[in-house]
Formats: C-alpha cells, structure tokens, sequence
DNA sequence: GCTCCGCTTGCAATCAATGCGCATGCCTGC
DNA sequence: GCAGGCATGCGCATTGATTGCAAGCGGAGC
C-alpha cells in the first residue's frame, strides 16, 4: 500500500515515515499542499495522511481538491483540539483524525482500521436523480438514456448539486466548493458555467432540470 | 529451473542460495533493485524471490517494473508480519510471501509448491476491448483483426488503458505508472507517444479508440 | 406600476490543454 | 562504426475551457 504523507515538519515527517514503512508501507512525502496534490495525482497514493496546518494551501482546501477527483481515504493530523470540530463538521470526506502529539502505533493502528473497513466500500456507484446519472470518476453522464459530455467545471456543479439533491446551494457555497476559497471567482463565472451546463441537459432532453431559487440559491428540481 | 534471489544481506543470501541450489535449481543473485531488474531482464528467470526492504528501489517497486513485462511467479520476503497485508493488498501480482525468519527448506517447499501451481495456470488471456486485444506478454497487439506492432511504451499505456476501460487516467498517472515516479517525464513525451500509438491503431482500422477528455485524462472510446 | 436587485444571456478575451512537426540522442543489430 | 528504430522533448498551432463584462429580463416588495 502507497502512503502519501503531508506535513511540513521535516522532523515529525521522518518519525511518521519510519513508523509506516516499518508497518511495511510504501510511504511517498510532501512539505506543503502544492507538493501533496501534485504526489495525490502523480503516484495515486492508497491512502493519504494529512496535517492541517500547512503553509499556503491548508490541509482542507488540499482534502477538498482531492476530492473532487478521488475517494481515496483521508486522515487529518491536528494540532488542536478545535480543529476536529472542523474536521468533523466540514463535509470534506475526511475518514479520521489524530490529534498531535500522537504515538506512531497510534496512527499505524488508525490506518489498519480505516483500510480494513473501506474495504468492502467498493463501488462508488454513480449519482442518480431521476434520469440523471452521474459518474464522478469516469467523468461520465447521462440524461434521459443519453451521453452528455461536460467539462471539469460543469461537472463539479452537478456533482455537488447531486450530493444532496434536496438542499439548495448558495452561489456563494458552489463557488468555495467548486474553486476553493484561495481562487475567488466572480459570481458571473459561475453563472455562465451554470447556463452552459443547463443547456447541455436540456439539448439531452433533460429538461430544466437546475431550478434557481430567487435569492437564495439553485437545487435539482424535484422530481414528482 | 533459474531463480532470481534479491536480498541485501550477504548472509541470508548464502544461506538461501545454497538450499536453492541443494534443490537443484540454479540460482542468480541481487543485492538491490537496480541490480535485480537488471539480472530480470537479462537472465530472464523462471522464478524469483524478492526481499521487500531494499535499498533505494524498494521490492514493491521491483515488482511493479517487473510485472510490466513479464509473468513470472514471484514470492516476497518480509521482514515483519505487518508487511504481510501489505503484500496481499496490493495488486502486484505476488504469487506468495514468507515471513522472516524462515527455514531455508520451507522457502524451497513454498517455491515449489508455487510453481506446481503456477504450471496449469497458463493463458492470461489477452486484454481485449472491441475488437482490440492485447497480449503483454507476447508483446502482441491485434485490432480489427489486423496485427499491429506496438513499441514498449505505445503498449505501456495501451496496457494501462484496458486495464480499466472505464476509467480516466490522467497523464500524470499515466507518466507514474508507465515510466515511474523516479524518472519524471514530460508531458510533451507522452503526447508523442500518445499520437504514435493513435495514428497506429487508427491505421490498423480500429478508428478513433483512444478518447481525450480535457483537462481531465484520456481513456478508451466506449463501444456501443 | 415602479424600482431594486438578482439572475440570465450574448459575447469576447484570456488561459490552459492538447496535438503535431521536427530535431536530437540513445541503443541495437548488422 | 553505421543505419535504423525508438524515445524524448522543444516550440508552436490549434482547440477547448474558463472567465467575466455588459445588457436585458423578471420577481418581490412597495
């Protein structure tokens, strides 16, 4: 198993190294949230450990990123207590936490029991709302029985819509979802990402499948 | 029969080369992984055993370059139970483990036991897609009934393409897969690649198989 | 009905990803 | 050593995606 390590204590990087190789991991390291996506897409690690605090890009904009792309499972380092409640309270698929200082065996021990059971989580499964599918990994989606081609951003949109098709979305939230909070995109961007996407479905014969809600926020339409 | 034997400890590779030999096998040694993909490509053996705590290029590593091209059984060494899981969960086409100490006879009944058993299970069968089938092993490519000749690489990524139809692999996977994280090639590289093996099949009449999918990865065309 | 504000749409600029021509260098077989 | 095939990767053209401005539309409250 590949472990891809994130942390920028070079000290507290060797000690956790050793400690997974010697539980018999492949262990790849990153200093800082750049590093840590480019190794997350590069050696398409089997499990990721991830330290909150990191310089620039903090651990959750790294997990969120990663999450678009992967279900790879997460644990957070954290150097505070409060930090769990974050954890814990975002939406970020994170699948555990340690909070620092932490015994290796400790950490060895979490990883063995998160591994152990997304085990049989196999299958992720695409998204469905109605005639709509959606399969985040291989990029794909269907409405009404048939293909339609969406691109990164496009995707992103419906996929989170999808996630909870009952709740409605501010702009405000699909833009930090979708782009992160380091990129802050204008509303209008979002909004020509939104036509082209709703244009997209309704050429499938999807209908007017994205409903605005005057001020608040867009949602799936529901389905009688 | 020719055994490749890699184990960085000079000791415990005499004392296994010697029972090997007792059993009348001949026996080709590594002190490291450069060493060992080298003898593996060279001596081309019938069986090897592996040390996974190599320097440098661990034996996962080994393995993964190995299995690239060739079949082989291969049974690792493990220093500690833990790596056991480890050997098991990943698919690299290990075919057993023993667990360090071993007896050296109980190494040679594992061996052979291996390759009793490794014996009927011929055929892995080609990878196919539509009318594309693949052969690693035999380095032979077919489609639409037409053999094509491939280069190593042009069947690296073909290889790593149909190993799951449906899923997009981005070309920083594919660059870590096919050439490793060790040496980081270019983009530009790939796409070269890339379009010698597009222009190939589509020569071969199999079409536009190979599907881009932007700013995402590339993957196979699905059949309808 | 009027106004404000949010939403949609047309359009164009910008940016990024991809593909390709071509040059270079390595390695192998002769 | 030499020829030929293969791998590599630079520079540029092309394509596709992203971004956001400006104008117009429309809902909600007055």
């Amino acid at each position: 198993m590949k472990i891809l390590l994130v942390d920028d204590d070079p000290r507290l990087r060797d000690l956790v190294r050793l400690a997974l190789e010697r539980a018999g991991w492949q262990v790849v390291t990153a200093a800082d949230g750049q590093e840590a996506l480019l190794h997350a897409s590069r050696e398409v690690p089997d499990f990721i450990v991830l330290d909150i605090g990191l310089p620039e890009l903090d651990g959750f904009e790294v997990c969120r990123r990663i999450r678009q792309r992967s279900e790879v499972p997460i644990l957070f380092l954290t150097a505070r207590d409060d930090e769990v409640d974050c954890v814990l309270g975002l939406e970020l698929g994170a699948d555990d936490y340690v909070t620092k200082p932490f015994s290796p065996r400790a950490l060895v021990a979490r990883i063995k029991a998160i591994t152990k059971r997304s085990q049989p989580t196999q299958k992720p499964a695409a998204l469905t709302h109605g005639t709509l599918s959606l399969d985040p990994q291989a990029h794909r989606c269907q409405i009404a029985g048939q293909e339609v081609a969406l691109t990164a951003r496009e995707q992103g949109i419906l996929h989170l819509l999808l996630q909870d098709p009952v709740r409605i979305r501010s702009r405000a939230e699909l833009i930090a979802t979708i782009w992160g909070a380091s990129s802050p995109v204008s509303d209008r961007t979002l909004d020509s990402h939104l036509r082209n996407l709703r244009a997209k479905l309704e050429q499938a014969g999807g209908g007017d499948l994205i409903e605005t809600v005057h001020a608040v926020g867009i949602r799936l339409r529901t389905l009688i």
